[in-house]
DNA sequence: CCAAATTTTGAATGGTCATTCAAGTTTTGG
DNA sequence: CCAAAACTTGAATGACCATTCAAAATTTGG
């Protein structure tokens, strides 16, 4: 118990620091030593509680992970026809403890390593997936069978490229009318027909 | 110009190898080696070319802008309506020169790592700015003045989250189906009033 | 064909950094 | 209060790698 108290410290306070480090100073060339800086303590400490540098960045990614699965798993609950709940999977994307620039920066930045790790690209892979059939099951309920797919691609690509340039944003960011903006789109998706 | 000749020819080589070599090995941990062991030459004669690996980058870099406006160029001259100019935008982004696995995800590599390096960082500004701009054009012919930016981001993270997606792909890509896609979201955006 | 310029590369250099280790310090449970 | 367990960290280790260098090979221009 108490001995898994001061570990859970740790890690999240490690896990904090190696968020903010990357977004600071990029995930090709952060150190330990800066990360374990960032966190007031030693890079041996890091070794220590999470075996590796590795393995810290994939409880940090993990940890992100969670907190975008809980986000939607909450508003989900709340939502009551197909039309909200694809506001409740933007607006989890776009809630004020995810959307912010380190976030979305590191998050940008896990993105782009995933196909290098097998760590990494395992998490990545279960999370797009799960994500993807999110989309699809509500989508269906609303357009043509013929057009699940182009709106789904349409409304996850933008998803991403929200993020995407969240990530180089300078100023912090507006997840309220980020919201805002994301619903227009859902509408627009889901009010017409796509087909060319 | 025999000189220039050798240059121009090793040039072309090595951004060809970093390219492929970038793709397979990810930006952060590809070597020197590598690239060169791709390009069938030694790690030193990168040095001797380009100066240093950053050097090497920033260069293939510069090649993926240029293939990036000349495509924009070409597409541009032929159209003749804001709409058709924002078809030609889409479509410079998803020519089949471009969209390919491998450079949509050597590009995004570059774009996750350009905050950290001054170099790609003034490249990526003014590739974006100027997209920007073009966009900004052709929509205020199309949408009404304050409907503008929320438009133009629509358009914009579309683009940058279907090139996130085709770089994470197994697959080659069908860049004929992607302009279609796009072309529809272009529709979809430019056709009826997007305020809440 | 020759000498100067250019190009090529194997090996040496130097720096960086994750990880380990051993020696201490603190916390825990009784 | 005590001993064992958990935690902490400075320093050592070893691997990796970009870059440099010097010497050799090739190309160029005359």
């Amino acid at each position: 118990m108490a001995r898994k108290r001061i570990r859970d410290i740790r890690n999240e306070e490690l896990i904090e620091a190696t968020i903010v480090t990357v977004h600071k100073r990029g995930y090709g060339t952060v150190t330990m030593a800066e990360i374990a800086q960032e966190a007031g303590t030693s890079a041996a400490s890091i070794s220590y509680y999470f075996g590796s540098k590795e393995g810290l960045m994939e409880a940090t990614m993990r940890h992100l992970l969670r907190k975008l699965r809980y986000a939607m798993v909450a508003g989900y609950g709340q939502a009551e026809s197909p039309h909200e709940r694809l506001y409740a999977l933007m607006d989890a994307n776009f809630s004020d403890s995810l959307f912010t620039v380190p976030q979305c920066s590191i998050w940008m930045q896990f993105w782009a390593s995933a196909p290098y790790s097998s760590k990494l690209a395992r998490l990545h892979r279960i999370n797009r997936s799960r994500v993807r059939s999110h989309f699809v099951a509500e989508l269906s309920q609303l357009v043509p069978a013929d057009q699940i797919e182009t709106a789904r691609l349409a409304l996850q690509s933008y998803m991403d490229g929200v993020w995407l340039q969240a990530a180089q944003s300078d100023d912090p960011l507006d997840s309220a009318s980020a919201r805002r903006a994301a619903h227009r789109v859902v509408d627009l998706v889901t009010s017409r027909e796509l087909v060319a």
